[in-house]
DNA sequence: TGATTTTTGTACTGTCTCGCATGAATATCG
DNA sequence: CGATATTCATGCGAGACAGTACAAAAATCA
């Protein structure tokens, strides 16, 4: 028996991770109605049966599509604890980091995929509405643990208050707030939190 | 010269607000790409031709129905200040309110218009981003001014804050939150913006 | 009553969209 | 080298979609 990795027919010639990244961000562009099989096909550089082989229909891709965006932000989540910071340089770098992402976007600011993209299609549709659940969850979890991490004197009262501005942000970002805004709405949120 | 009410050919069997508002609830609950001529002129109870001379195309139709939203929810703040409801009152009443109108929906709860269909399309579409933009203006603009005429002392401060905990709780109405988890968060951003 | 004007309802057209069928290309296995 | 397995690329077809043409219907005006 030779190596277990080497399949057998024709090698793929594309990266599945960089073409779901790609999607991902033409997803985050125009939602999940608004982006055509062309345009992610042209977006990915895949033929329309590649795609479909590799991650099924438009709808699992789109899936696809949320659950590495979920994964991504959870990964930064973890990062953050580890760094171990004071509340306001935690919520400093937090809410700096989170727009600095939104601000990205080949067509313009983008924001998030799930709180812009995916809470559109969640009312129509019971799985998008399931992930995006789940994600609210884990962000809010997430928030409140490093909160408390951080030492804050309310981390349940506060997360909400500190997750509602990264939902907030990236609705602003799409409505093309300057980064001067976002900064400014983000300080707000920060000062009531955590006074300097 | 008879009633210049009377026009001259045949009347109209609808009345165009209820029409408007129909097709802004479909809106509402599919987004703009995501609802179809057929899904409006079903919901309006109107042909295609109907719809298409009382409003023109489909965007124009999304559009009247951003302005309807817009002028409804101004009306609302306008009503608040006149209540002249100290700070904690005054957001209580306001979160209740919202929250209230972002659990309607014909299939189930759809959140804002705004924050949660347009802010999807307006990565694409310019017009369309310039509304969300002048809505979100309108929307701080106000808020502000509640805080300034209840005395809060930070109306600046606070109100990115409240709007912020507004948009979060369309995307989280929409993610299938229940009221009571609505009524918390709003309630966390009200113990800190007028702790009682 | 007949002419005019506006709305209504049906049906149509061209385009886009999704998903897949089919054969060529490229790898490993015997 | 031939057989097999997997992927790639062109292109197709059924259906949905936005927008409109056209004639019937229902009102006012003369």
């Amino acid at each position: 028996m030779q190596d277990s990795t080497k399949k057998r027919g024709r090698p793929r010639a594309f990266d599945p991770d960089t073409a779901l990244k790609a999607a991902a961000e033409r997803f985050r562009a125009g939602g999940y109605s608004g982006t055509s099989l062309d345009e992610l096909a042209a977006a990915t550089r895949l033929n329309r049966p590649s795609l479909y082989s590799a991650f099924g229909d438009k709808k699992a891709l789109y899936l696809a599509a949320l659950e590495r965006t979920h994964a991504r932000a959870e990964r930064g989540f973890v990062r953050l604890g580890e760094a171990d910071l004071p509340v306001r340089a935690m919520l400093e770098t937090l809410l700096g980091a989170v727009i600095d992402g939104f601000l990205t976007g080949d067509d313009g600011p983008a924001g998030c995929l799930f709180i812009s993209t995916a809470a559109t299609e969640s009312v129509i549709d019971p799985d998008v509405r399931g992930r995006i659940a789940d994600f609210l969850t884990m962000e809010d979890d997430h928030v409140e643990r490093l909160l408390r991490q951080a030492g804050s004197a309310a981390p349940e009262t506060q997360a909400r208050v500190v997750t509602a501005m990264i939902h907030s942000l990236s609705v602003r970002a799409r409505a093309g707030a300057s980064r001067a805004e976002l900064d400014r709405a983000a300080k707000d949120c920060i000062d009531l939190v955590a006074p300097a």
